[in-house]
DNA sequence: TTGAAAGCGCTAACAT
DNA sequence: ATGTTAGCGCTTTCAA
């Protein structure tokens, strides 16, 4: 049984008080440098470390936070995430990452969890078969401080950060039109997601300002948001099998993007006949296919910015009633590599 | 300040004691079916959650597990971590994810917090840079069971698995040799690291079995483990100036590798005259250069090992002497893909 | 400057 | 079958 030392197992060695121990290891004002000092030499060489339950038990405060994503195995998260913690490990905050695979079963046990543990705000990015909001708005009506990043929701009013979907998306498909492409597809994430929306709506305005006709019959969901790879692939051949064939393909998402690129090869179209333009946050994707353009999210900065709206929330004195939702602007790769 | 119904707030309801309440929540055999119900449909109504820090407070078990990793954003780990997952899930047991980035000091204070967390137990897979054991033979020492999954050491004694790193990288070597490569060079990860000695030595046996010179000229080691691009272009350049350049590069890690074929990329290397062969769990590896075979680890797999023998660990009566360390093999994949 | 005591939410003897 | 009480480790009045 791991068994760590406690104040008392102090007081006793040193004959003190508890709360003469707790409040020399906090520095209180009341206490003697002496005393002070004893204590923490002492404490020092058992290696005294406080019991953060006990602590959150007490204070209501855990400083630590929780983090909610679907996917740790998805560069966009893993980046995120990063600057989450970058931000939170300067202001002394811990955090405890927890993913649903896209479930809003998981997701719900997770947030849940993570709130009971007494965790000082949550950070989330919904999954993509939520449709249900009422857990986390009854946990938000409780006071848990939630900040929403990427995969935003409007039910909830608080702080957001979200990329700017809907001008990544316009870019890359202006770019798809210019280099000559004419029929356009679209391989779209579940549509509950606010991502989804915005991304698709800006390709269709890009398609609108050069005149180009919208065709639903172009778009193909992949509700499995390319963690089914099958799907990816009949999406990718009931495109090809089309009369009509597309010239190109946009794709809202990373790991669809990744499934679609496997789909064309293992499919053995021409990457010359078929342009493929879509999001990802992957890390060698610049190596995956010669032509393949790509809009990247800003992640680290993204998590970095939720993290600072967390703390701004948890560490308000009175109750904050303004909120913002900042938008991050992408980038845009497309096929002349500099750098 | 979010607050939680508690069991006493059932109990005041109900006009309870608190103690009949919390028997009848965990279906305590003294309490009469009729109380049963109507404290567990009002626990329901207003959607009680008990409070894990009081639970982890009083019974020094929170039914939570920690794991250490270097990076989340490293194929390998996310794949393990899900195979943790899988098996915690159906045990009831959450999971606290914590990241090092190869930090010595983030991998001890992270452990140390889990730790003093009450976790039940720890999964931990060790930073390149860590020398010194002490703070986990500490933890060790003191009770808290510990599983090391992947990059392992011999200092504690306790559950391990681990890949057949030397199998998979003679196997790996050898097709090489096979191949007709004369001057097979290798990037290697951070020396501390167990894995990198087992796969440098299957690299070795798999010369010496062919008669083969080993030829220290021809390795480079890579201490930041790939994260830093600069350094592993470097080593390739260097490769690739020396006056008797190497035909092929064997590759003892994943981030090593997909930096490899990039700086490989970037200088214009002949992908004919330099055949490319490492570890890697990237989901994407073959999309990536057309002549690259790897190594891949089963990562999932372990990550349940793991997390099996941790809950050997958590769940025994009586305390465990007898450790047993699992080697995993890994999966070759050459040039002739089939499926 | 220090100590005693109550309480955070929960459980488990020990009553009744 | 249900209630009372003490205590997990810590902080914080209140008292000395």
């Amino acid at each position: 049984m791991y068994k760590p030392a406690t104040i008392k197992d102090i007081a006793i060695a040193l004959n003190l008080s508890p709360s003469t121990v707790s409040r020399a290891l906090r520095d209180g004002y009341e206490i003697s440098a002496g005393t002070k000092k004893i204590v923490t030499d002492y404490a020092n060489s058992i290696n005294y470390q406080s019991n953060p339950n006990a602590l959150s038990l007490k204070n209501k405060r855990s400083f630590s936070i929780g983090i909610v994503v679907p996917e740790l195995a998805n560069s966009f998260f893993s980046q995120a995430i990063a600057g989450i913690e970058s931000v939170a490990y300067e202001s002394g905050y811990h955090t405890i990452i927890t993913q649903t695979h896209d479930s809003s079963t998981r997701e719900r046990t997770n947030a849940n969890h993570l709130a009971n543990r007494s965790v000082d705000g949550l950070l989330i990015s919904m999954s993509s078969g939520t449709t249900d909001y009422t857990f986390l708005k009854t946990l938000h009506k409780n006071g848990l401080p939630i900040v929403f990043f990427d995969r935003i929701i409007d039910e909830i009013e608080t702080f957001k950060v979200t990329s700017a979907n809907f001008t990544g998306s316009y870019n890359a498909t202006q770019s798809l039109i210019k280099s000559g492409r004419k029929r356009i597809a679209v391989l779209a994430n579940a549509p509950q997601l606010s991502i989804t929306n915005e991304r698709l709506a800006g390709y269709k305005k890009a398609l609108e300002d050069n005149k180009m006709p919208y065709n639903a019959d172009l778009i193909r969901w992949c509700y499995k948001g390319g963690n089914d790879y099958q799907e990816v692939e009949n999406a990718v051949i009931s495109l090809l099998a089309l009369t009509d064939q597309p010239d190109a393909i946009f794709i809202t998402s990373d790991r669809i993007s990744i499934s679609c690129i496997r789909a064309l090869k293992s499919l053995n179209a021409d990457p010359n006949t078929m342009a493929v333009t879509g999001f990802s946050n992957s890390d060698v994707v610049d190596l995956l296919q010669p032509n393949f353009c790509y809009v990247r999210q800003k992640a680290f900065e993204m998590g970095q910015i939720a993290m600072q709206m967390l703390l701004k929330l948890i560490e308000s004195k009175y109750p904050i009633t303004e909120f913002e939702t900042r938008v991050i602007d992408t980038e845009y790769h497309g096929m002349e590599k500099e750098n």
